[in-house]
Order: structure tokens, then C-alpha cells, then sequence
DNA sequence: TCGTTTATGTCAGTGTTGTTGACATATTTC
DNA sequence: GAAATATGTCAACAACACTGACATAAACGA
């Protein structure tokens, strides 16, 4: 990221703003650093992905199965919230290159449980050992050098947590640009 | 979410697992947290952006457009890290129904600044109305009443924090599935 | 002033991932 | 044996990302 941090046109609103840009509520922050640290979050996994020719699709159900071994069909359209169609697709590049196998359920012979063979095992723990990395990181930075006098009680953790998922050198520009709205809302 | 948590195939594991189940790290639950704090963070906006015929695209320009107004194209494209294209695709629709409008910069005039109209803003304000509504009764929620004598010191309070994001109804469910693994682990 | 770089826009093609709707099969359940 | 359940599959389609190529206007540097 690479913002000016300068820059206003004419007034810093259009026309007539009744409430101008939607007010300055506690938590607001909370949901840019989410998108900011969600987005860095599955952009470690995406680069080793795409070397396998796999998206982040393939990614969600390998991870799950990888963790709750015996995942059924229906469990994890559940946890997916996705149709089974959508489902099936990765599925079947996943079964068909050997990252996971079906068993018939023995109770119930209809369902399909889901394993991941070695080779998924493998894959599944090269993803998880970046994600995991980058939350140790997140949960043992030094609160995330907070650089305001935080007053709500409670948001701090939650909010220096997601600030030090945000790649490093990325952090300094988000601060940058949600400092520029703090700014303009007074 | 609907799981049994019960049902396990002949082994737990598939034929020769090296390591298991990538095993259990601190922050693991974190991963699987986040995953699905985002998704129902994101599912409340979508709601209302289906009734505008609008999607997660135009959400989150017409979000950053709210918050930064006068932001540029090329700082718009550094925050949410897509191409040109994908931006203008949807930033046209938004400008087309009126709800962004374009001003060329006064320091350089090759720059688009951009600003939401009053219908931006207001649309704007009920995406974000919904958004800071779960974030804010996450913060509030008592410590969301964590059910395990939590270890690590200071993975708390995200981790309540990302749980207490999720969809109250769906809260039991995850609870459930994240304790099948622990189990699983011993 | 002129050539280069920068900021933006646009056309065309493609891939991933989601959707709906319809239909098929095997198994369980009443 | 009929109905419900778990899963699979075909086909069409939509949203949103990408690449590559090319165009324009404005700024900048020599």
C-alpha cells in the first residue's frame, strides 16, 4: 500500500450529505481491519494453492476435512454454506488427484465420509503452517503498538489482534488511512 | 448448522497417516474462527445488496468510497488489491445508478476522486448499520461465556471476540464441531 | 517543447466459484 | 413397498477475479 495520505477535492463531500459519510461508531474500525486482516489471512494460503492448481475453494474443504476426519457430505455443506454442486466440484479434483477419499459410512451406508490421504495430510499442514504463523505472529506481537489512547474496553485485543494479522508492511498504510478518516470526523 | 458430532468410520484416520490431522497448535481455533466470523460478518450486507441487484464487489467499493471520501482509483486499487478492470466494472454501475460520483482532482487533474451521493451514502450507512450492529453486540457479549479454561494469555479475547461474531444461533454448532477435534487430539 | 511516465479507461477473453433447476441412485425408515 | 434421505450429476448462468492489449489525458523531466 502506498497512500498519499493528502488529497481533497473541493469540500471532502459531494453535494448535499445529510449525515455525511456514515457517522463514527465504536467498533468501526473492527470492520475495515477485518477485511484488511481476512484479506492478508487468505492471501498465504493462495500463493501455495495456486502452485497445485487449486483455489481457495479446494482450500476450505481440504482444511476441514484434514480437521474432522469422517466429515460427511452434508456436514460439510453445512460448515461451508455452499450448494453440493459447487461442493462436488473441488471435491471431485480433490478425490480424483488423490488429496482425499470417501468411505461409505458404516451406520449408515448412504454417506460418504471424508479422509484425507497423505498427500492431502501433507498439503493440508503446508497451509495451516502459514495461516498459523501468521496468527502466533498476530496473538505475540506487542499489542500491536496501539498509537491511540484506545477507550473502549474490550475492543483493544480484538482490535490489536486483527491490526497484527495485517502484513507487516502493510500496517503502517492501514493505520494511515483509517487515521485520515479519524481526522475528518472531527 | 445441524451436526450430529457423532459418527466416526472404522479408524478416525485413513490408512497411513504420517503425522495425523495436522496436529494442534494455539491459534488453530483461531483459523477456523475466523473463517467463520467472516462469513456471517459478510452474510448481513449481502442480504441487502441482493435487493439492489449489487454484490460483494460493489459493497466494498462503495464502503471505502463512504468512509475515505476522495479517495483515488489508484489508492481504491491498493486497498482492496484487485485489478482496474475488476474496480471498474463495478465502480461504473455504482456511478451509472448514481450512488458514486467522480470529481477530477485539483492538484492533478489525471486523478478521479471519488465521492458517494446521497443515495450512496445512505446505502452505505445501512450496510454498515447492519455490520457495526453484530461487531458492537460481539464486544458487548459477555466474554461469550467461553466454555474451556482458555490457556494461552491473550488468544482470549480474540478468539471470544470472532466467536461472539458468528451468528448467535449457529455459536452451539461451531462450539460442538471445534470440540469434536480436541477430542479427536487426545 | 518534446518524449516519457503516470492515472485512468476500455475491449476481449478466460478461470474460479457461487447459483438454480432438474433428475438419478442407493439406502434408510415408516 | 412407499416416502424420505444422502449423495451425485448435467446444464445453464452470474459474480468477480485475472491477463493482455491498447487508448487518452495530464504531468514531468530534460
Amino acid at each position: 500500500m502506498t497512500f498519499p495520505a493528502t488529497q481533497t477535492a473541493g469540500g471532502a463531500s459531494v453535494p448535499g450529505q445529510t449525515p455525511g459519510p456514515s457517522g463514527q461508531n465504536p467498533g468501526d474500525d473492527l470492520i475495515e481491519l477485518l477485511f484488511f486482516a481476512y484479506r492478508d489471512f487468505v492471501g498465504d494460503p493462495d500463493r501455495i494453492l495456486a502452485q497445485y492448481g487449486f483455489g481457495r475453494a479446494h482450500h476450505r474443504v481440504l482444511h476441514f476435512v484434514d480437521r474432522y476426519p469422517g466429515l460427511t457430505i452434508a456436514e460439510l455443506l453445512d460448515i461451508l454454506r455452499i450448494t453440493k454442486q459447487s461442493l462436488n466440484r473441488v471435491l471431485k479434483d480433490l478425490i480424483e488427484q488423490d488429496y482425499i477419499v470417501q468411505k461409505t459410512g458404516t451406520s449408515d451406508r448412504r454417506q460418504r465420509l471424508l479422509f484425507c490421504t497423505d498427500r492431502g495430510t501433507a498439503l493440508a499442514g503446508d497451509l495451516i503452517r502459514v495461516q498459523t504463523h501468521r496468527v502466533r505472529r498476530a496473538l505475540a506481537d506487542p499489542a500491536a503498538e496501539s498509537p491511540d489512547g484506545n477507550p473502549d474496553g474490550g475492543a483493544i485485543s480484538a482490535q490489536n489482534f486483527l491490526l497484527a494479522m495485517i502484513e507487516p508492511e502493510e500496517r503502517a498504510a492501514v493505520r494511515r488511512l483509517m487515521a485520515r478518516r479519524a481526522r475528518s470526523a472531527a
